[in-house]
RNA sequence: CGGGGUGUAGCGCAACUGGUAGCGCGCGUGGUUUGGGACCAUGAGGUUGCAGGUUCAAGUCCUGUCACUCCGACCA
């Protein structure tokens, strides 16, 4: 490829609404422009970057045996009633009439498809365990779009479906793709993607993980421990157990704390630290509109996607009411008469006393309180955040740290939810019909780009791995226009290394020295070569290899070679 | 969906108490120049997001609306 004809103008200044390092750099290198919220045209570089991962995973996928296939990305009510998701997803599922008035919506997965699909194809137990996948537009109408390719709005997804007749042969298949995953992430330039325990969230299903990049552009907050290999999303990560504080035993006492609301005021006026008190949290079930109270030691905060999970509903924070009986304010789970409330007591109480807490009577609160004496039949779940430095549920130790994660992919064990739903079987060997077991895996690619990026980039180059680079070399040649000896040399390597099968960019722009190696920073070929006539008289070329921290000047019937094992060696370092 | 911000040339920005739109980069042409974003000359490029309104006169004031963006909620 000739610069010269290179679509895609570079910017001299950061583009100001760019936060991310990625963001900014895909607008300034010319990789990306944005035609609307969450809506990116992908310019020569990028698309080339693209395609170079979706062949990774093309590769791996078919190294495990999952076929590649293509859905529609339109879909028909019809279908999504099937699952019963028409109705459930909410307005991140955009839906439209076709021209007879029929209700369809953009699919923003193919679970529905994928089912419809192995209805008729898949009816004999002889056919499984089998995987599809296919490499498709997605669109999510998502509230808030962000971060250039972090979070778009359309978007490629690899999405592939297994099937299967039981349990293990599911668990056998999710562990080739959580391994071909970890390949695949490897080949793409960055190994340090980690996988973690997830939220199964709407999917359904017991087991996921996602794969995530820790750095600070992440929107997850990920939980490891730096003690063991334990390692989960937010939402769903637990923690050890406590150390119970072990007081002598207190008597319970009824104690005057005039409008003393807060936490922060009763710790204040008793003279106490938070953990030594009860926080009592008022949620409203999204079911049935009736309280949940969660008592939980007042240091600690609710994770409630945990809560959510853990009573199958939704919650939101309850306002106070007049009809609830409950003394806002001063609830606790001494003599609590809330009506119809769920009560939720999490584990950070479990085996405490000498706890304060709010005496479900206004202006009030008891001291002493021992949860093993006072609170009868009390059932102790977990449903509070993990925090820094906390008890890993693993090894034990206090070395849990937070980071910040991208999901760039995630795996799911579904189990029989869509099949299900669906009414798909198949028949087993004695002519039984079946539900078959699913499992679903997918990869954002879009965000794969700029992940690499986070990971890879500085402010001013964007040092690709050689297996997603746009070009794997460039040539910059110093004075090309007017230089005849320069011209020929630049034109005669640009051709050899092409006809080896090598991506090149040729400079053959007339443009300043310093404004060319700019450009050359924002391409981020993993191999540059500059012609020089400063070199040239000495018979030199200049080779700058990605990694390393100089450039090397090599003799002119050397280069190619020397670029060749450059190239190799940095393909052997990404496992290929 | 809640809160903040911004819409003027491809990009980054300016234009005071209203007076009819300018600068830098980039782009075209001619020339000089060539190791970290060169220089001279010359030129093209705008319904100031959109729609109303006030006014002799609106980028500027008023009303409405749309879009984008940041923070939060949400996120198959």
């Amino acid at each position: 490829m000739l610069q010269s004809k290179l679509i895609g103008e570079t910017y001299k200044e950061w583009p100001n609404e760019a936060t991310l390092k990625s963001h900014g750099l895909l607008i300034k290198g010319g990789y990306i422009r944005q035609v609307g919220a969450g809506l990116y045209t992908l310019l020569p570089l990028a698309k080339k970057v693209e395609e170079k991962i979706r062949n990774i995973i093309r590769e791996e996928m078919n190294l495990i045996d999952a076929q590649e296939i293509l859905m529609p990305l339109v879909g028909t009510k019809k279908l999504w009633d099937m699952s019963g998701r028409y109705d459930s997803i909410g307005n991140e599922m955009v839906r439209f009439k076709d021209r007879s008035k029929a209700d369809m919506v953009l699919s923003m997965t193919h679970e529905e498809p994928v089912v419809l699909m192995a209805m008729s194809e898949a009816q004999s137990y002889q056919k499984y365990p089998f995987s599809v996948y296919q490499i498709q537009t997605k669109f999510r109408d998502e509230a808030r779009s962000r971060g250039g390719l972090i979070r778009t709005r359309e978007f490629t997804m690899k999405d592939a479906y297994s099937f299967h007749t039981t349990k293990e042969s599911l668990e056998e298949t999710y562990k080739t793709y959580f391994d071909a995953y970890h390949r695949i992430f490897k080949k793409a330039g960055v190994p340090e993607v980690i996988a973690v325990k997830s939220d199964s969230g709407m999917m359904g299903g017991d087991v996921a993980h996602e794969y995530m990049l820790l750095c600070d552009a992440g929107e997850d907050k990920i939980i490891t421990c730096e003690s063991c290999d334990y390692s989960a999303n937010m939402e769903i990560a637990t923690y050890g157990n406590l150390k119970v504080e072990t007081e002598k035993i207190e008597d319970l006492k009824l104690v005057e704390t005039p409008s003393m609301k807060t936490i922060d005021d009763v710790c204040k006026f008793l003279n106490t630290e938070k953990s030594r008190m009860i926080k009592a949290v008022v949620y409203t079930r999204q079911d049935d509109y009736k309280p949940v109270v969660v008592y939980i030691r007042a240091d600690r905060d609710v994770n409630e996607t945990k809560l959510t999970n853990l009573i199958k509903a939704d919650v939101e924070p309850r306002k106070e009411k007049d009809t609830d009986n409950i003394v806002y304010g001063f609830v606790g789970p001494y003599n609590f008469e809330g009506n119809d409330a769920t009560i939720v007591i999490d584990k950070s109480l479990e085996n405490e006393a000498s706890l304060i807490t709010g005496a479900n009577i206004l202006d009030k609160h008891y001291t002493g309180l021992n949860m093993k004496r006072d609170v009868k039949n009390a059932v102790y779940v977990d449903v509070a955040k993990v925090v820094e430095k906390d008890i890993c549920p693993v090894c034990g130790k206090s070395s849990i740290r937070i980071s910040n994660g991208i999901e760039v992919g995630n795996i799911f064990q579904l189990g029989t939810k869509y099949t299900k739903a669906m009414g798909m079987t198949y028949l087993d060997e004695s002519s039984t019909p079946n539900n078959p077991i699913m499992g679903c895996y997918g990869i954002g690619v879009g965000r794969l780009i700029a992940s690499v990026l986070e990971a890879k980039a500085t402010n001013k180059a964007v040092n690709w791995p050689i297996t997603i680079a746009p070009f794997d070399v460039h040539i910059c040649p110093i004075d090309y226009s007017k230089n005849g000896e320069i011209y020929t040399k630049a034109n005669d390597l640009y051709k050899v290394l092409k006809a080896k099968g090598l991506d090149v960019l040729l400079d053959d722009r007339n443009k300043q020295p310093g404004a060319k190696f700019a450009d050359a920073d924002l391409v981020g070929a993993p191999i540059r070569l500059v012609i020089s006539p400063r070199n040239l008289e000495s018979e030199l070329l200049e080779v700058k290899v990605t990694g390393n921290d100089k450039a090397e000047l090599i003799k002119e019937s050397e280069v190619i070679d020397f670029i060749e094992n450059a190239r190799k060696k940095l393909l052997k370092e990404c496992g290929c």
